[in-house]
DNA sequence: ACTTGCCTAACTAACGTTCGTTCGGTTAGC
DNA sequence: GCTAACCGAACGAACGTTAGTTAGGCAAGT
């Protein structure tokens, strides 16, 4: 195996409830699994016939184009993603900073246990055309819309001090994204770890420590 | 434009020392600008050639294959961003808050500054074989290991206060990552303003707040 | 009971295009 | 007249996609 790897999973994980029976479902996980280890581009259609045991036509039967299988993928992803996220938050009670931790235990919770959806989703978005795409980016802002809404509460109601809420937003949401390239069940640390270890660091990055330094930012 | 562009950056800016005169120059530019904004395998030979003003058969006067333009990309791009911080890890203090601090700023000021070079030297790395990697490879782990040391460093000395210190380098590292995709010139912040929020939020991120929580993770 | 017709899902074969790359020749400056 | 840079043309392979065909299941008509 080469030294480097796109991500350290090694097996496609489709949420439950699309894992099904039939061969679009089979193709949709062949895609996911080569389009998650070597990128869209990279990755030709024949490929995703081979890995699904199936003839490169048989693909055309069950989506219309390459791109399509893609659009689907990414999404199931942001749907998946979206969703859990609301749901944790929602669970969780009103205080801010009990919302932001349901938040970055559900996200990093989502990028460990679909890592190869998320690397898709995250990656190879870009590729969709603006039809394609709409449904996706229409969740992905609504997630990001989530975080912000949450964190300028905090911050309103004094739990939380940053300069820029936009950029708190980004660096959590950032270092989240990455969650699926490197973990894997056999890393050192439980899934559950690294969630909880991310949402304590959310909590420190959003609340100034004792010295009360608020993190404004430099002049221009 | 389409909604969904891979990074916001739209000019292509290699190291001023890459900048060299001839053909061979204007070919790795053009094929920073392709690969950055397409990816890799979504660019083709001819892309680059036209976009370096010059024809497909020149390509290789200078470069042996499509692959070795991306290896020296991406060695170019490593190499900048472990001298920049290593650079500047130096000469802060020996404190290593004021070491995090160096660190996070060089490192985000690396991916604002160059975030073409960024983008492909992360996100197409994985396309790179055992041989035409290896430098690379070598930089990368060099700069993680950098970090690395202060963290450890820190806690030792009582600065920090984590549970795993590769899980903090991993959520720093990772939240310097992203800048380089959303980050433009026209952003409402400026690189400075970035790179010195991140700094902060590193800091945060490394010491615990007055209430003493220290983010041990949950159990397994 | 048995043919007929249709549907689904898969197949074989091939379309035209584009890919990375090579080779032999042509130009331009010293 | 040499060297370095560049180009036109082409190679075989692989690309996404399409057309037409085959096999099996199942319900209706006789």
């Amino acid at each position: 195996m080469s030294i480097n790897r796109r991500l350290a999973a090694t097996t496609a994980r489709l949420l439950p409830g699309q894992k099904q029976s039939g061969g679009s479902g089979r193709v949709l996980e062949a895609a996911l699994k080569l389009f998650a280890e070597r990128g869209y581009a990279a990755t030709s259609v024949r490929d995703v016939a081979a890995a699904a045991g199936v003839k490169p036509a048989t693909i055309y039967a069950h989506y219309p184009s390459k791109e399509h299988i893609l659009a689907e993928l990414c999404r199931v992803g942001h749907e998946e993603q979206y969703r859990s996220v609301r749901t944790a938050v929602l669970a969780s009670g009103g205080a801010p900073r009990d919302q932001i931790v349901a938040y970055v235990r559900a996200h990093v919770g989502f990028h460990t246990t679909y890592p190869m959806l998320a690397v898709v989703s995250n990656s190879e978005l870009h590729v969709l055309g603006d039809e394609l795409g709409a449904a996706t980016f229409v969740l992905r802002r609504q997630s990001e819309e989530l975080m912000q809404d949450i964190v300028k509460r905090g911050i309103d109601g004094g739990a939380f001090q940053v300069a820029d809420p936009w950029l708190a937003v980004a660096a959590i949401g950032g270092m989240g994204l990455r969650v699926a390239y490197w973990f894997s069940p056999a890393y050192k640390l439980s899934a559950k770890q690294v969630a909880d270890g991310y949402a304590e660091f959310a909590l420190r990055l959003l609340a100034a420590g004792s010295d009360g330094k608020a993190g404004k930012g430099g002049s221009r």
